[in-house]
DNA sequence: TATGAATGAGGGTTCATTCAT
DNA sequence: TATGAATGAACCCTCATTCAT
C-alpha cells in the first residue's frame, strides 16, 4: 500500500526535525512506524536514497506555500505585510506536513542546510524555490509599477532581492534575539519600506 | 607541545566545515595530522568536548571580529557600507583562523546551526555575539542621531536589528541566488538605508 | 532460531567461569560459537544485559536443584546426608548446565560474588536461593521436631541456618584444604550433627 | 621515597576493595594520590606486578591477625567465642591497613577469590593462611585435650578444620540472610560447640 | 509485502605501556 | 624521581545493508 511509504517518509522527516541526519537511523525510522528495518528497503533503495525523497518531498511542500503566498491581486501594502508576517509560513507549513517545527525556525533552517550539503540535488530544488520567490515578486511589484503604485525609479528584480533577504534575516536572527517582537517588527519593516517604496 | 592540540582543533573545524559532526570522525582527524586516535584524548575528553573547543574557538574569533568592525568614529555612510560589504567578514575570518571557507557562506552557517543544536552553550555564545553587534550599531547610530546625523523619529534599538538582519539575509539568500552580483546589492542597500534613515 | 540465542548465553557463560567478568569480550564469544559481534545485540541490548540474564539462568537452575533436594519424607539422617554431600551439588549443576565447574567451587563462588558486585538484581535471586533453603530446612526440621525425632530445645530456624552455612563453608575451605578428604568430613559432621541435634 | 611506593599500594587496594580488577585503572590511582600514570612504572613493573604486590601485603596482614588471634593460652570456651565473633576480624584487619571494608565480607571475599583467579601465587598464600589456622586451631585444641578440657575421641584435626569452616560458611551467609542476628548466632555457635566437645 | 537473523565496517573510548625529558 | 606526550590494541556498541523465508 502507498501508506507504508509515507509513514516511512513522514516519520524520516520528523525525526530529521529533530536530530541530525546520521543520528537519525533506520531502526528508528522501522519502530516509530511499528515494520522492521528490512522492510524499509522495499520502498527505498538505501538510507541516501530515502532522505533524499523526503527532503524533495519537503521542499516541494514548500515550493507550493511560497508560489501560492504571492499570487493574487494584492496592493503594495498588502504585498509587504503578507510578506513580513513570518508566522504564516511555518504555520502553513505545519498544516501541509504534519511536522511541527515548534515555531522553532532553526529546525528548518538546519533541514536546509543539511539537505544542501548532503545532496547537491537539493541545493538545486531550494535554488529554484527562492528564485521562484523573487520572480513572482518581481512581477507582482512590476505590476504595482505600471499601475503607478510604486516609484519608477524602482529596480524590481533587486527590491524583489532585498525583501526575500530581509525577511529571511529576520526570521533568523530572531531566534537570537529574544528581546524583539516579531510583530513590531513586522509592521515597521512594511511602514519603512512603504515610504521607500511607493509612489 | 602546545602545537598537537592546536592542529588537533584546526583539522576537526577543518573537516566539520566540509562534513558534519557525525562524519568527521576521530580517525580522519588523527590520521590528517599523523597522530593516533588514542592521541587526542591527551588534550580532549571525548568527540563532544574537542568540537564544543573547536566551536567555542572559532565563534570567539567571531565576535572579536564584528566587534572590532563596530568601533570607531564613522560617519552614517561609512558605518552601513561597513555592515553591507559582505566579503569582508569571511576574509577577515579567514586570516584569523586559517580556514577556507571559500567564500562559501553556507557552510559557515551550517556550522553556526550545528553548534547551535548540538551544544546550548554555544548558543549562547552566538546569542551574545548578534546581541553584541545589535548594542554596538545602536549606539553608533544613537550617537550619530545626538550629533543630527540620523532623523529624530529613527528607533535606534529597531534600526540596529533590522540592519544586522538584512545583512544576514543576504549573505543566506545571495547563495542561492547567482545572477545578483554582491557589490551592486550592498551599494544599493546602502543608498536605499541612507534614504530613509539620513537627516 | 533460538539456538543461536542459547549458543551465545552458554559460551557466555563457560567463559565467565574461566575469567573475569571484564576479560571475558563480546568478540570472543562471537567468535567462539561462529558468528559476528554485532550478532550478539540482536539478542542482547549491552554486555551487562547478556551476563544478567546469564547469571540469571545460572542461579534459576540452581535455585531449582537446592529445592528439589530438600523436598520429600527425609529421616533426620538422610537429611543431614543429603546436605552435605557436596558434590551432588555441582554434578547436578553440570548435569543442568553443561557448563563443568571442573569440581571446583571457587569458580562457582566467584560467579556468585561477581554476579552480586556487579547486578543488584542477582543480588536479590541469590538471597531468595538462600533464603529458600533455609526455609525448606527450617520445616523439614520442625517436621520432625514435631515427630519426635528432634530435640524439643532445638531452635528449628537457628539450626538451619547453621546447616546451611557449614555445608558452604566446608565446600569453601576444602579448597584451600588438599590434605582432607570431603566424604570423611561430610560423614563427621552428620554424626556429629546427630549427636546434639537428635532426640 | 618508601612513602610513594606505600601510597600506590594503598590506593590500589582500596580501589580493589570497590571495583574489580580491570575496573581499576593505573590512572585513577595515580590521579589519587596526585602523581602521573608514568611514576607508577618507577615502583612496579606492570599493572599485573602491582597488584600482585598489593594482595601479596593484603594476605600477608591477614595471615599476622588470624595467626596472633589463636596464640595464648584460651580456655577452649574463649577459643570458640574468639572463633566466632566475626566482625573481630574485620575490625583488626580495617586497623592495620586502613581500608574500610565496611563491614561488608562479600567485598574481602572478593578481593580473595579475585587473587586467587588471578594469581596462582596468591592462592599458595591464602590456602597457607587457612592452613596455618587449622593446625594453630589444631594445636590448640590438642593441648585442651591433653588438659582434659576436651573429649578424648575427638579429632583435633577434624574439629579444627570443622570450627574454621563453620566461621567462614557463616559470614559467608549471613550476608545473603539479613533477618539473623550476628552475635545471637556466634554465641549459638559456641554453647552447641561446648556441648558436643566438652569433656 | 514484510520479517528477522546476521554481517561487517566503522565509531568513540579506555588503558597499559613506552620513552624522551 | 617523576612527567607528559603518544601509541596501539582491545573493547562495547551502532547501523546500513543483505538475504533467506
Amino acid at each position: 500500500m502507498k501508506e507504508t511509504k509515507e509513514k516511512i517518509l513522514l516519520k524520516a522527516l520528523q525525526f530529521l526535525v529533530e536530530n541530525d541526519y546520521e543520528r537519525v537511523s533506520l531502526n528508528s525510522i522501522a519502530d516509530g512506524i511499528g515494520i522492521t528495518k528490512g522492510g524499509i528497503y522495499h520502498y527505498f533503495g538505501s538510507k541516501e536514497e530515502l532522505f533524499q525523497e523526503c527532503l524533495r518531498t519537503v521542499f516541494s511542500k514548500m515550493q507550493n506555500i511560497t508560489m501560492n503566498s504571492l499570487k493574487g491581486d494584492y496592493s503594495l501594502e498588502e504585498l509587504l505585510r503578507g510578506l513580513f508576517s513570518f508566522e504564516t509560513y511555518l504555520n502553513e507549513f505545519e498544516k501541509n506536513t504534519g511536522i511541527d517545527f515548534a515555531g522553532n525556525y532553526l529546525n528548518f533552517s538546519y533541514l536546509m542546510f543539511m539537505g544542501i550539503k548532503k545532496f547537491p540535488a537539493i541545493k538545486e530544488l531550494i535554488t529554484e524555490i527562492y528564485r521562484g520567490m523573487q520572480k513572482d515578486l518581481e512581477n507582482l511589484i512590476s505590476h504595482l509599477q505600471t499601475e503607478g503604485d510604486v516609484r519608477k525609479e524602482i529596480d524590481c528584480r533587486q527590491l524583489a532581492f532585498e525583501l526575500v533577504a530581509m525577511a529571511e534575516g529576520v526570521m533568523l536572527i530572531s531566534e537570537f534575539t529574544s528581546d524583539i517582537d516579531f510583530t513590531t517588527i513586522g509592521e515597521s519593516l512594511v511602514q519603512s519600506t512603504l515610504k521607500r517604496v511607493q509612489a
